[in-house]
DNA sequence: ATCGTCTATGCAATCGTTTGCATAGACCGT
DNA sequence: ACGGTCTATGCAAACGATTGCATAGACGAT
């Protein structure tokens, strides 16, 4: 038979039987695997415990080194909504380099529920999570000195605290929102809106004070009534703030909101009102989702690039994990950048 | 102080610590914490031992009780692309079916390897997860040989093999393009075409053989060039495989694809191609993702209902590592709904 | 030849739970 | 009062890897 046999399942082949087969002693065979302790041993040695292990089919038991080391080579996720696009791609970017050097992630959905958040954090503390990445943080956030209690090391990943105690790899989201003032700008309008995001989450804050920030660096002064605030970051909060600011600011030629899926809202309560985009009135997102290029009118947005943001802060875990010096005080700000579309074009003439 | 003292951080609080402050062995603490071996305890200790745990912040170390149950409480779960956003709600629903025994998932993302879905698998086999719960499958798939030999329960979900060998939870393929074939005759076509989906899928096959059935049923007989298959499923494939349908076929007056993406994928194609729709041509997709509602024009489509299937999968996973009679038999077929919008119109009257 | 140094390996304890078996009372019937 | 049955608890051995310490040679220097 040509066919190579496959090793037998890995059901019970441990140290020992890879250490008998080898005629060493298990600590020995436990050293020449690890690529880190294998020149404690001869070169002979560690090929015919290679060679035995390879034989045998043996693969490491994780939970018995676990036990042993007190290290699980897991990593907790907590996100708002798995299903959100946004936070996908940071899923998949964080496990590409956490899995890489051996590290296997347990992602888990917080939902909107703010008690559900501690609740889960103990679980994955409870698991022996190496360290974990938190995509929920509020800007004021009991949860971090939770996890700084119990010495977990802890990136965060699109939103930020107020005390900026911890490493974050964010977007720049007063910059991204500048993007978007400037554009509206350099075609033409003057009187802008900002369809804010909840103010308790650092996107909401930030691309609210980046709005005030760039409308003041373009000589304009934003009204009270200019900025609406919705509650979440959906679709219906979205429209309900949306009609909020309509009513409020009737003569706006254009709202900058502070996500796709608000700008999306908007523009449903734009179409129940017949007034179209961008012919009575431009709108800008920020994040650029899978398919808002398509929609109607394809959105003019920020892209930002979650998945990079995702590698990022599983890089900057990573230095954490091997205690790198400085990793503690590394802060990552990503470059958003601006796409133009469809629903963004110069004002409507007034008529004399 | 009338708040409470936290307990302590749970770093080293064992079963021993709790056993001395009851003042009985760690054995009887074991029996006293679990719900199942309670009864074989006194009620007097059971409840000294209860308040001396929470006295003490006591967290069962599932690291330690793993290796010695040799479960993990741990389930693998396997998905083609995190994401694509008909794995997101199939990943929330299971994660919380399963979190609710007291089981963490491990995501991972298989991408368009095959090769890196078996070493995934074994990645996940070598952490001792007690089951797998795969989304990736093709129609002949190795991996479940691979799994049947280390005996590690399995559930298939939105995908299918074809040796049907393993419970799984999907939606009811043939159905659903059935429902759109219906409603497309019902409104006046005659010439209807097919995107389909890769044929090692069971989706794409499964959706295929739909439609010519329902095609059959009313009375039509597709041609060899009415139906044009996408390499993989996503928009860059939908619209390849859209002109290529265009051309072989350009009488059609409505087209179904067998995915959502496909779908924008073809509606690109015909975009670019001057053809309206769905004045000139209707077009359907499958799935309902999320914003699809809002494309141009918005899209007719069948939905699924991705949340459910996970629930359900979790719920039969769950049976089968209970060891339920019968869970291994069990197949689930979830019902599709058609969701009329307004990419399908009845056609234009040919000019005589 | 002797001593010291160094290196490669073995020894055994340890990580924190679970669980089969042993046992000490309690309780019951006669 | 005695033997038998039960019940509640303790005992100790796993589970499988890691690691500080011990040690047996090898080797070199004097």
């Amino acid at each position: 038979m040509s066919r190579k046999a496959t090793p037998m399942a890995d059901q019970s082949i441990t140290l020992h039987c890879v250490a008998e087969r080898a005629r060493v002693h298990a600590s020995t065979v436990s050293r020449a695997l690890d690529p880190a302790r294998r020149h404690l041993i001869a070169d002979a040695v560690v090929t015919r415990v290679e060679t035995a292990a390879r034989e045998l089919g043996y693969r490491r038991n994780p939970i018995a080194a676990s036990l042993r080391t007190r290290r699980s080579k897991l990593v907790g996720v907590l996100v708002p909504d798995i299903a959100n696009p946004v936070f996908s791609p940071i899923i998949s970017g964080l496990g590409e380099v956490l899995a890489s050097s051996g590290y296997s992630t347990i992602v888990a959905d917080v939902g909107s529920d703010a008690r559900r958040q501690k609740q889960l954090v103990d679980e994955l503390m409870a698991r022996r999570v190496d360290g974990l990445v938190l995509a929920t943080v509020r800007r004021h956030d009991p949860t971090l000195r939770h996890c700084r209690d119990a010495k977990v090391p802890v990136v965060l990943v699109n939103r930020r605290d107020d005390q900026n105690c911890v490493p974050w790899v964010i977007s720049d989201d007063q910059r991204g929102i500048g993007l978007a003032v400037s554009h509206l700008c350099s075609i033409g309008h003057l009187r802008i809106g900002h369809l804010a995001g909840p103010r308790h989450l650092s996107t909401g804050a930030q691309r609210r004070q980046g709005f005030i920030e760039a409308m003041r660096a373009h000589g304009l002064q934003p009204a009270a009534g200019d900025i609406a605030e919705a509650a979440s970051y959906d679709r219906q909060a979205g429209e309900a703030a949306g009609n909020v600011l309509l009513d409020a600011a009737p003569d706006l030629t254009a709202i900058v909101a502070a996500n796709d899926l608000l700008a999306l809202g908007l523009i449903r309560a734009l179409k129940a009102r017949n007034r179209a985009c961008p012919a009575h009135i431009s709108v800008t997102g920020h994040n650029d989702m899978p398919l808002v290029d398509m929609v109607e009118p394809p959105l003019t947005t920020v892209r930002i690039g979650p998945r990079a943001m995702g590698l990022e802060a599983g890089r900057l875990l990573l230095a954490l994990l091997r205690g790198e010096p400085g990793a503690e005080d590394r802060r990552v700000l990503m470059e958003p950048e601006l796409v133009v579309r469809a629903s963004t074009a110069a004002p409507a003439r007034r008529p004399p």
